[in-house]
DNA sequence: GAGTGGTCTAGACCACTCG
DNA sequence: GAGTGGTCTAGACCACTCG
């Protein structure tokens, strides 16, 4: 037997068309929620979930009180997924292996103390991490924690896959993230544990984590270009 | 007056704890909607809302039938989304551009052909772009489209922000699109295009789009490695 | 004050999995 | 057959925006 034809997604389709062939004036908000389900002769639940997906997917944005706008043609790029190592590991048919380079109490670049906020030659703690699949070395951490609460994590198991489930045991949880990536020419010594040439392309990521606001974190990681770390599919 | 506290977000905080600290056993589903609605006393549909945002950030997934399960660690690194360069503009306080460099019928290069799923020697639609933000070039784009139902591009206004709202014009309507993200070093043409030096390091995003399952374009970008062009920020 | 989105309730029927 | 997730209903109260 066939599942039953839903309802929300015919409303979605048709905001979407509608949403895609600019038949909305600038600045002007799609149906209300109530609007909709009246028009559809559906519950206001039902015509919101066709909202919600719209809004998840990036093509609207909603402001409580005074309607639901669409987004321009932001998002519609879709996302990347960053893929685990031990994703890739799977694809690959291989195995994850992680070689901890450094640890301990350091004064960092500039730039590091900068991103956590501290002042110039403030000591943090620092993790260097290389990571390998089969014998491939696919990427390369460099991690800096504000020192508070963090100065357990040099008497863990820093090998391990997950220094946010360590973190995590620590009683620290990270309430958020941010994060850039870039495409940059590797340097001689990153290159050598890279494995690869000086110059070559390489994906470097940028994040910040942060708990209750406060800056806990900055980490880089150094990607190999063709690894197949970032990957995407998506319906537009 | 402070919103009420919402009680979905408690649900999913305690969920998200539980599969950090990987108190289940592997291969254990997590409490069902209705389990998790009798605990905290709340409708099913609020323990759903719940376990739809994990699901969303890919902390779990889900069997109609049997259960809610952890992905394991996959998913965790979360997102990159793409900016579109009309955002990238508005950051910058600049204007974006775009200018057509090549667009006609011809025979593409043998990857192009195969990821078209055509045999060598098969005529598509071509088109490539340079799109700017100021005096900057940002992006090179490289389309290549299968001839049937796209050959009336070439008459309309390629040099608009999105093709893709011509091809929704031309009544194709795309289903999906696959992607891949790599990092690379541009050779001695890209380079001159994108006014850099040969050997940058820079991004290279491959596209497959599909209608209804059948393979419609195949597209390249390069795009500058520093440009912001990939952005994130996520909650853990 | 009228309209909007945010959250929630207490049900319902269904397709599906599992033993 | 018991339990699970997928969808839906017809309400409710709230915070918020806008004129």
């Amino acid at each position: 037997m066939r599942r039953m034809a839903s309802k929300y997604p015919v409303i979605k389709a048709e905001l979407k068309s509608m949403l895609l062939t600019g038949s909305l004036r600038e600045g002007e908000a799609i149906p209300s929620e109530s609007a909709l389900a009246k028009q559809y002769g559906v519950s206001r639940m039902t015509a919101r979930r066709a909202v919600d997906e719209l809004e998840r997917e990036g093509y609207i944005f909603r402001i409580q009180g005074a309607g639901s706008f669409p987004t321009g043609k932001r998002f519609r790029q879709g996302v990347f997924r960053v893929r685990g190592l031990e994703e890739i590991a799977l694809k690959a048919s291989s195995v994850p292996f992680t070689r901890v380079l450094k640890s301990g109490i350091a004064l960092p670049p500039l730039e590091v103390t900068d991103a956590l906020g501290l002042e110039a030659g403030t000591a943090v703690l620092e993790l260097h991490r290389l990571r390998s699949v089969g014998d491939q070395p696919i990427l390369l951490e460099e991690r800096y924690f504000r020192l508070e609460q963090t100065e357990r994590l040099l008497h863990m198991a820093l090998h391990q896959e997950s220094i946010h489930a360590l973190l995590v045991g620590l009683g620290i949880s990270i309430s958020r993230v941010e994060q850039t990536l870039e495409a940059v020419n590797l340097d001689a010594t990153r290159a050598r544990l890279l494995e690869t040439t000086v110059g070559a392309a390489c994906f470097l990521m940028a994040r910040v984590s942060f708990t209750d606001d406060v800056v806990l974190g900055y980490s880089r990681y150094w990607v190999r270009g063709g690894s197949g770390a970032f990957v995407s599919a998506f319906e537009p």
